[in-house]
DNA sequence: CGAATTTGACCTGCGC
DNA sequence: GCGCAGGTCAAATTCG
């Protein structure tokens, strides 16, 4: 715990300073704006003069001059005037950031001490392992057990008054998050009723989904589940026929007009489907990076909108990631780990209002009572989270034009620029992920992960928290983005769009989406870590790492972490970072320039590919 | 020629 | 029990 608080100390003198680093950016804002000012009044002075001097010349009396002189410096100070309260405007919302972010602090250290001491009192929360791991989270994907409901519904009524909302709605940034506060950290309380939509359905099953935990960690599903079918003549029939394994899927739908998101991983096709109520194929692929690596992702084209590819990922990889991929990996294991936190729970990060382009994230109570599980906000959103009875699903919708429109609308502060619906993506100032090797991703962050069978569940978080890890440079240095035309007719053609396509390029973007903004990852980090802190207690994530609330500090520690060096541009990522409002953009930017970054271990070990299912070819990759 | 992809067959779960 | 759909396997094919 005082580690935790250590570290969470560190987060703040972290964020603080990013804040101070934007306040700077601001002020550099005005500055520059002043100087500008200045510059153009001095030159228009200086007009005047010459202007004057050829006026004396033919006579003309000095009244003009002077007049236009004072129109002159008149526009210029009303331009002033604009700019500073611009910068007002600015700072004021920064130190809102400020507040709520120390609200959400103090919160969560709340409830990290509250789960702590929760966690000491119970003896199931110890790693599997046997081995305390107070310092992680086990973020177990398709765990939950039904205690973890039954109390959720139990403390719904208290969760009103737990809400943590953060939402800078002005500048388009609205950061806005149900956690937990009391309850959340309790192992066995996760999720505030209000907040996440609980699934009667399922709620019988949780115990099921424990049993079958293990082989949920195991792929392929499939044999894992033979394996317990073969097993359910012994003595564990007592947990009866058990259901389909509840793999957490991230499925990740984005306008890509390459064959499939290049994720950074290595993939093999093994089997092609058509499903139904799609036309387009859907396609099969196995991770080959590691021998053995359990992660296998889906591929198909939207029957509706053919431009959108929608990437289902499943698993833990087994192995080391490139930054590319990591990028991916943690951040649809972020997501997936929040809904499987929840279980059955459909979670909806509302897209920006029209209003306001930023990014939204929020659990809206009333969504609690729908019946299909999906919390639809009004605005929409970009970014979703559904599931299934059958696979706790977590879509990520990068599809939205709103988002993408108005993302970019408040990007334009940032000269970031996209060339919707068409090949190529360019933003000069988007942040994206290097690619620094995988090394330095388990060092810092996971260091009991490193290497292989680093921790698998436990590293969502890592994507959240890290933000500034996962954020490179703004200098402009992603000459990727580009989409080669969807459908290539050859394989050759394929290949060689996927090949042209910047490593992480959509990749990046999800994850930046959730590691861009500070804020936002804070409140993830808190979110996440009450809604799975339990749950990982007693589950031994793929890795072996375990975790206990704690992590969500060190994940949040990773939050202002710097820069990067770059990576290859990120298309649509682009939006999502746009979507994280102007301010939280600069700050991030400003980070990238001058901080460093630290990757962590990815959880769900997903990543990309180049060759989509959807298309009659299918290339190879890499 | 090795590796990756294609594609039909097969397996399994689920609903009726 | 049957049919459907999702998912996987593996022989055949293709590509570099």
């Amino acid at each position: 715990m005082v580690r935790g608080e250590k570290r969470s100390g560190s987060h703040e003198e972290q964020l603080t300073s990013k804040i101070k680093d934007d306040d700077h950016i601001l002020d550099g804002n005005l500055f520059k704006s002043l100087h500008e000012s200045s510059s153009r009044k001095e030159a228009s002075s200086s007009s005047l003069r010459e202007r004057s001097e050829t006026d004396e010349a033919s006579n003309q009396t000095s009244a003009n001059h002077n007049k236009v002189d004072k129109d002159k410096l008149a526009s210029t100070r009303a331009e002033m005037g604009e700019v500073r309260e611009e910068n007002k405007r600015l700072k004021t919302m920064l130190s809102r950031i400020v507040e709520d972010y120390r609200s959400l602090q103090l919160h969560f250290h709340d409830v990290l001490q509250k789960g702590q001491a929760k966690k000491l009192a119970d003896p199931s929360t110890i790693m599997p392992t046997g081995i305390e791991e107070p310092e992680f989270v086990s973020l177990s994907l398709g765990t939950t057990t039904s205690m973890h409901r039954k109390e959720d519904k139990n403390s719904a009524a208290e969760g009103k008054g737990r809400e943590d909302f953060m939402s800078i709605k002005e500048e388009g940034l609205s950061l806005g998050l149900s956690a937990c506060k009391d309850g959340a950290t309790n192992n066995n309380v996760k999720i505030q009723p209000e907040v996440m939509t609980l699934s009667p359905e399922v709620s019988s099953e949780d115990a099921k989904d424990d049993a079958m935990e293990a082989a949920d960690q195991q792929w392929p599903p499939s044999k894992a589940e033979k394996s317990l079918r073969n097993v359910g003549t012994g003595p564990e029939d007592d947990i009866g026929p058990l259901p389909q394994a509840k793999k957490a899927r991230v499925s990740v739908r984005a306008r890509c007009d390459a064959p499939t998101m290049n994720d950074g991983c290595q993939w093999r096709k093994y089997g092609q489907k058509i499903a139904k109520g799609n036309p387009c194929p859907r396609a099969y692929y196995r991770c080959t990076v590691g021998a053995g690596c359990p992660v296998r992702k889906q591929v198909q084209r939207c029957a509706d909108d053919m431009s959108i590819l929608i990437t289902t990922y499943e698993g833990t990889h087994n192995h080391p990631l490139s930054a590319s991929a990591t990028a991916m990996a943690t951040t649809t294991s972020a997501a997936a780990s929040m809904l499987t936190s929840g279980s059955s729970t459909s979670l909806r990060f509302p897209a920006a209002s029209p209003a306001a382009a930023g990014l939204s994230f929020g659990f809206p109570p009333a969504a609690a009572h729908d019946p299909s599980k999906h919390f639809f906000l009004p605005n929409g959103g970009a970014a979703s989270i559904t599931s299934t009875p059958s696979y706790p699903t977590i879509t990520l919708d990068l599809t939205s034009p709103a988002a993408t429109s108005q993302a970019f609308s408040l990007g334009n502060r940032f000269s970031s620029s996209l060339v919707h619906g068409g090949a190529r993506y360019h933003h000069p100032t988007s942040l994206s992920f290097s690619n620094s090797g995988p090394s330095a991703l388990s060092g810092a962050a996971w260091p009991a992960a490193g290497g292989a069978g680093y921790l698998s569940y436990g590293s969502p978080a890592a994507s959240l928290f890290n933000g500034g890890a996962a954020l490179s440079s703004i200098n402009g240095r992603q000459q990727g983005g580009e989409f080669p035309v969807l459908y290539q007719p050859q394989q050759k053609a394929s290949a060689a769009a996927s090949g042209s396509a910047p490593e992480g390029v959509l990749t990046d973007t999800i994850a930046k989406v959730i590691t861009s903004d500070p804020s936002f990852q804070t409140v993830l980090a808190a979110a996440i870590t009450s809604y799975v802190g339990t749950q990982g207690g007693n589950r031994s994530s793929a890795g072996g790492e375990g975790g206990s609330q704690l992590q969500g500090l060190k994940w949040g520690q990773h939050l202002g972490l710097g820069p990067s060096p770059s990576s290859p541009g990120a298309a649509c990522s682009s939006a999502l970072l746009a979507r994280s409002s102007s301010t939280t953009a600069a700050a991030v930017v400003e980070q990238g320039s001058n901080g460093h970054r630290s990757f962590l271990q990815p959880s769900l070990g997903l990543s990309g590919s180049h060759s989509t299912s959807t298309s009659p070819v299918e290339n190879r990759e890499h």
